[in-house]
DNA sequence: CCTACCGATCGGTAGG
DNA sequence: CCTACCGATCGGTAGG
């Protein structure tokens, strides 16, 4: 019935689904992690997917709605994608446990939820790649497949969660310059 | 002690791996792809993490070797980041399943396997990055952190397993040509 | 290569 | 929130 508590364990869940994948973490794992037995977990919790699903869609909301906010934006396209690609970092580095399991757990996701995620991912990339079209047809943006563009700007930004750790010497922003200045302007001279 | 059945299971095993991750396949979902009962899997490996293992250092070897290649060749720094850009995805869409367990399965090594699969990982990452440092020293790569400009490169390949299927419309060099252009120039015009 | 089976562990429930 | 326990499934072995 505990708000806060629920949102604990939801939390200690995508920690360990980031270091051992979410077949590989028990209900006792879990339950350990939390100061609770195993049975405890289902007074906050209806079932291990649950939190997957939880996981899943809170993420997948945030993101949706960072993009809305960029959609409505009064700026150019390249504009827009610089912010969009500032966005993900931030997003990845305020919270880099949950994306974990946003980028690689929801596969075990079932119907209907499994159905219902991938529409709203297909959703999200669509947006994304209609900005990157029209930065095109606005030449803003250098032709070429809007798609492998897309997926290359998704993926540079996906492995920070592999190597992020917030103890870093590294700024945020220097690290958001970087790869914007990488995927921009390239890194050849 | 079939060299090639073995072979056989390995090629099931690591389709299963990239379809539901490691810990999501039992034995007998791998015994059943390949039509055999369970316990008649150990006549041809030694047990499950066997075969995890085969497939990650098997990858693994092959990314050394090609990295090898590139090192000797006597070209510019940017032409060997070029060169080992395109290895990646060559290998990437030739071999896209094994891609996957070495990507994102190692983790469920156990040791000592763990240790010298992250060294040797480690060690790829180290030789990459000193070509992008001279590149620099050169004045053939814009100035930057080599490690986020690593980073960048690899994962902007990653993402191939997840998306291309070799009955794609877009030929294998077409793709090469466009992750290239981007990785070099940059996307804005 | 199979049948038969092992102990361990899984997600989850009953009942208090 | 716990103890006690459920049936199902896990990786793997014995023996033929």
């Amino acid at each position: 019935m505990n708000r806060s508590k629920k949102k604990v364990i939801q939390i200690a869940a995508a920690k360990l689904f980031r270091d051992r994948g979410y077949a590989a973490t028990s209900m006792r794992d879990l339950a350990e992690a939390v100061h609770l037995k195993a049975s405890s977990l289902y007074n906050h919790i209806s079932g291990k997917e649950e939190i997957l699903k939880d996981i899943c869609f809170e993420t997948s909301q945030r993101f949706l709605e960072a993009l809305e906010e960029v959609e409505k934006k009064d700026i150019s396209y390249s504009e827009k994608i610089r912010h969009l690609i500032q966005l993900h970092i931030q997003t990845a580095m305020t919270d880099v446990t949950s994306i974990t399991a946003f980028n690689d757990e929801w596969r075990h996701l079932s119907e209907p939820h499994l159905s219902t995620f991938k529409t709203i991912r297909k959703e999200y990339e669509n947006r994304f790649r209609d900005i990157i079209q029209q930065g095109m047809d606005n030449h803003q943006i250098r032709n070429g497949d809007p798609t492998i563009i897309l997926y290359t700007i998704l993926s540079s930004v996906r492995w920070l969660y592999d190597w992020y750790r917030p103890d870093r010497v590294l700024t945020s922003s220097e690290l958001e310059d970087s790869i914007i200045n990488i995927l921009m302007s390239g890194i050849a001279k």
